[in-house]
DNA sequence: ACAACATATTCGTCAAATCGCATATAATGC
DNA sequence: GCATTATATGCGATTTGACGAATATGTTGT
C-alpha cells in the first residue's frame, strides 16, 4: 500500500526496472487485463507473474480488481503529474517495440478467440479502460 | 560501454532507481560537473560517489570527460526518444523537489565561492553545456 | 623519480530481488 | 462440507546491488 500523491521516484524506476514487469504494463496499456491472460501470454510460471504484480501494486502503480475467481489488473491513475509523465513515456515507448507488439496482438487474438487459449471459462480480456 | 542508439528499459529504469544516481542527475541537469563537487554537495564518501557514477556510465545515460585531474560528467545525449523521454520526464520532475533544489542551490553557490567548499583550486563547477 | 591530489577499483559483507517449487488462500459449484 | 479453479504467498537457493574501508590508478608539479 502507498500513500497516494506522493510518489518516490527512485521507488518508481525500480517497479518498472524489469523486463517481465514492463511486458506486463505493456499489456496492461489501458486496458484492464486478467491474470490468466497474463500467464497465457507470457508464457511463464503463474507464481512468477503473480509475484511481479504483487511489487507493482505494493509500489502503487498497478491497481487489483476482483471479480469472482478472476483478478484483474490495470494501470493505477496516479496524481503526481511526475510519474504520470514518466509512465506514460514507458508506455508509449514500449508500444513501438517488437516483442511488445507480438505481446499486444497475443491479447487482441485471446480476445476474439479464447478457447484458443485454453481458457474457454476465462473472462473477455479486453476491456475498455 | 554500451552499444549507443539501442537502450534496454530496463536498465534504463535500474539506473534511474536510486536516491543518490537521482540527486546526481539532478545535479547534472543541464550542465557538466566535476566529481569534487558531487562530494562536497551530497557530502558522501568520494568512492560511494564514484561508484554510482560509474553505473550510470555503464549503463549509458552519462558521460564522463577528463580535464586533468578532474573528471567532468554530463548526461548523455540520446539517440533513443524513448529513453530522453523517460530522462527529461525524471529531470522535470526532480528539478521539483525541495532537495534537489537544494543540491542545485548549494551547486550555484559553490560556482560563486569555490573557497567556501574547500575547492579553492577546483574547477569552476557551473558550465553550460 | 617522487609527492600530492583527484578519481576509480577491489574486497568483504549485508540487504534486497528473483526464481522454482510447493503450498496456502479465496471464490465457485456440487 | 468437499472438489475445482484462480491467484497469492512461503521457503530456500542464487544473484545483484549498495556500502565502508582500503588500495590502486592517473595527473600534475617539483
Amino acid at each position: 500500500m502507498r500513500n497516494p500523491g506522493s510518489i518516490d521516484l527512485a521507488q518508481l524506476f525500480a517497479a518498472l526496472a524489469d523486463p517481465t514487469r514492463l511486458r506486463l504494463l505493456n499489456l496492461m496499456n489501458g486496458r484492464e487485463v486478467c491474470v490468466c491472460y497474463f500467464v497465457e501470454i507470457l508464457k511463464q510460471p503463474q507464481p512468477k507473474i503473480s509475484r511481479h504484480l504483487a511489487y507493482m501494486r505494493n509500489a502503487g502503480i498497478v491497481t487489483a480488481r476482483r471479480e469472482g475467481k478472476w483478478m484483474h489488473y490495470s494501470i493505477t491513475r496516479l496524481k503526481d503529474e511526475t510519474a504520470t509523465a514518466i509512465l506514460n513515456a514507458a508506455l508509449e515507448g514500449l508500444a513501438g517495440l517488437k516483442e511488445m507488439r507480438a505481446d499486444a496482438a497475443s491479447l487482441s487474438r485471446a480476445c476474439c478467440q479464447p478457447q484458443r487459449f485454453h481458457l474457454s471459462s476465462a473472462p473477455v480480456p479486453c476491456e475498455a479502460s
